[in-house]
DNA sequence: GCGCTTTCTGAAAGCGCTTACAGTCAGCTC
DNA sequence: GAGCTGACTGTAAGCGCTTTCAGAAAGCGC
């Protein structure tokens, strides 16, 4: 593709239709070298004031806006974020990538978002194509801890930060919610409140969130010195539907767990639903608890006690981290940050027994 | 920057540390010039059988991947696509991007995306930002129907896509939900069941969507010869809470309404739970119907009655116009579709009058 | 065996930018 | 006024890739 630059520069001197003005234009236009105009641009190296002006001015005639693909090319910064999530589903998705997006945008940098990564093979495949378009990579795949095949796709040269990563990170940066203290907080909640039979609404038996948040089910229990019988761990996979189906379970197990824990905010509302559909009423009958702390938990009725997870903030740190890998490649070892959940104590879960009489009348009285 | 390429290249054969490999080294592994290198990765022209399983060789041995800056630059295609979304909360932006995101991937693109564009030159550099960065860009912003500064700023060179943009596109492809047939269908669903007296929960009323929501809502009324007084038109901002407070203002309202439209589900929610608060019952003594059909609005108790949008589907579509207009730059005038939503009849709105006095003891009874 | 086509391959230019390096040109110092 | 300094500007190489063009090799009919 011979192309005869100065011809071209010199052909037309302002928006010649078809093509978009390169540094060379606005250099011809300002009576100047690119160079200058890149010093301008750039605000990097002494440019007499006259001849910023005139620069300036060529770039606003010319309407002239740097290729940052040539840019990229030349400085090996191209100023974007690679993210990488699981799926795009629900609200966490959206919470999440909203933190990092507000980091990014406040750093200049920009986001280069992908979905939907179950498969490994396809996951490998974006991450290559991202090779050259991105400084820095944010990944959160449950895939990594596992397969490992993921590993070997793994960019060398740009930093990673992991999210959610059950395993040692590999040497990349790592950054998790701390499901399982999560869990146990609103269990110990439940058992304060005088309950003993509670029942457990678990996630994707393949999620590693959803195993962590039944280990802290269980462990709370245990370490209550409460036994913890398989009946009360119903299956689940984060969706309101199973939610339901457990939730119609509870509502025929004989004796009826006072308590419910949802591994997640969806599973519970369904749970609820079902719960109604069965007359029972929450909290008077059962109390429940859920996890995440869905925008609606709190306007649901009974307002839902449920875990609090930071999410734009889990996104937030999670750029924080990698800006800062990106400015220091050699900067220490990998870290692991943990983020603690915390409780929204809201109405859906009161205590056991005493009220749990009064309920039976209650119930009795509106069904 | 002068580093001798042949030197660099024959110093050091696999992954010389701290650099990638570039399409020279491949080469030069492979015992061939770059050019057949890239003409075997990109299944262009002729190349013997034998040439390309040492290239591939050569590819796997050194671990190339090919760097997307240089090829953009040389190609002018990206393979990604700007997204550009007013903001980042709630389930609505997900679902757009899951839209997109899946139908971009289908078609071996990336999305670069970025929320929170309230502010309008925030988007204008943004935009220039993208320049050389993305092939087309799908945009949705409240701003660029009203002052129209954006305009100057959106790139020549690139194909369009807006999203709910109320006007004329500006000679864009344009894509948009239809809000006002579907407040139409909501409230039409309720004249139907013999409510007159139907009380509206909008949205802010700088936003284009719940402006229209709103005329639906009024032509609605009026083509059914009812008057719309302004009394039960209550202020709203989409956020549960102002659901709440329109709730609690209905409940007061006397006489009181039979049925309540909000221009959206979170305050539909909101609103919900207000009127229990009150003693209320839905849709007993009120009917209630939302817009937006979020995924919990069915596991409500009443499950809602909403104005289903199928969000994912306006994402898939206008990735699928965008992209369109890629292959093609002058395929036409640009198009504008409409795509209306559907009502999802659930359990939140009932018949008017025979129920409602039913409802009144039953509250009486319940509360 | 010769000219011709066909198939394959390589040299090199070009994509639009940054930047090392080498000027140029005032303004100074003596 | 020669020599220096230092602020400014230009030249050109290089970032890693694609692609045109032409050359080399190989196959073919006669």
């Amino acid at each position: 593709m011979p192309t005869q630059r100065p011809d071209r520069a010199s052909e037309v001197e302002a928006a010649e239709p078809g093509r978009t003005p390169s540094i060379y234009e606005v250099g011809r236009q300002a009576g100047v070298s690119v160079a200058t105009v890149s010093r301008v641009l750039n605000g990097k190296g002494p440019v007499r004031t006259e001849t910023r002006q005139r620069v300036l001015d060529a770039v606003a005639a010319l309407n002239y806006v740097p290729h940052s693909a040539a840019r990229s090319l030349s400085t090996r910064r191209t100023m974007s974020i690679g993210v990488l999530l699981p799926d795009m589903h629900g609200a966490f998705f959206s919470e999440l990538v909203r933190g990092i997006d507000l980091a990014a945008r406040a750093a200049g940098y920009h986001l280069l978002v992908s979905g939907s990564h179950s498969d490994q093979a396809e996951t490998a495949a974006v991450l290559q194509a991202l090779h050259g378009r991105v400084d820095g990579l944010i990944l959160m795949t449950p895939a990594l801890g596992g397969g490992g095949s993921l590993r070997a796709s793994l960019p060398r040269r740009v930093p990673v930060v992991l999210l959610n990563d059950h395993g040692n990170g590999d040497g990349h940066d790592t950054m998790r919610i701390d499901n399982r203290h999560g869990a146990r907080l609103a269990v110990e909640h439940l058992l304060a409140l005088g309950h003993r039979a509670v029942a457990f609404i678990a996630g994707p038996p393949d999620n590693a969130d959803a195993l962590e948040r039944l280990r802290g089910y269980r462990q709370a229990l245990r370490s209550h010195g409460i036994a913890a019988p398989a009946r009360l761990e119903l299956a689940g996979d984060f969706a309101e539907e199973s939610g339901v189906r457990a939730g119609e379970r509870i509502a025929r197990l004989d004796p009826r767990p006072t308590a419910v824990f949802a591994a997640n905010d969806a599973m519970a509302i369904g749970c609820l639903a079902a719960l109604r559909e069965h007359g029972l009423n929450v909290p008077k009958d059962v109390s429940l608890v859920g996890f995440d702390d869905i925008p609606i938990a709190r306007y649901l009725t009974p307002a839902l006690t449920t875990v609090q997870v930071p999410i734009a903030e889990l996104g937030r740190q999670a750029m924080a981290r990698l800006l800062h890998r990106i400015e220091r490649p050699a900067g220490g070892p990998a870290a692991h940050a943990v983020i603690a959940p915390t409780l929204a104590i809201r109405a859906s879960a009161i205590p056991a027994g005493r009220l749990a009489k009064q309920s039976r009348t209650t119930r009795r009285k509106s069904s």
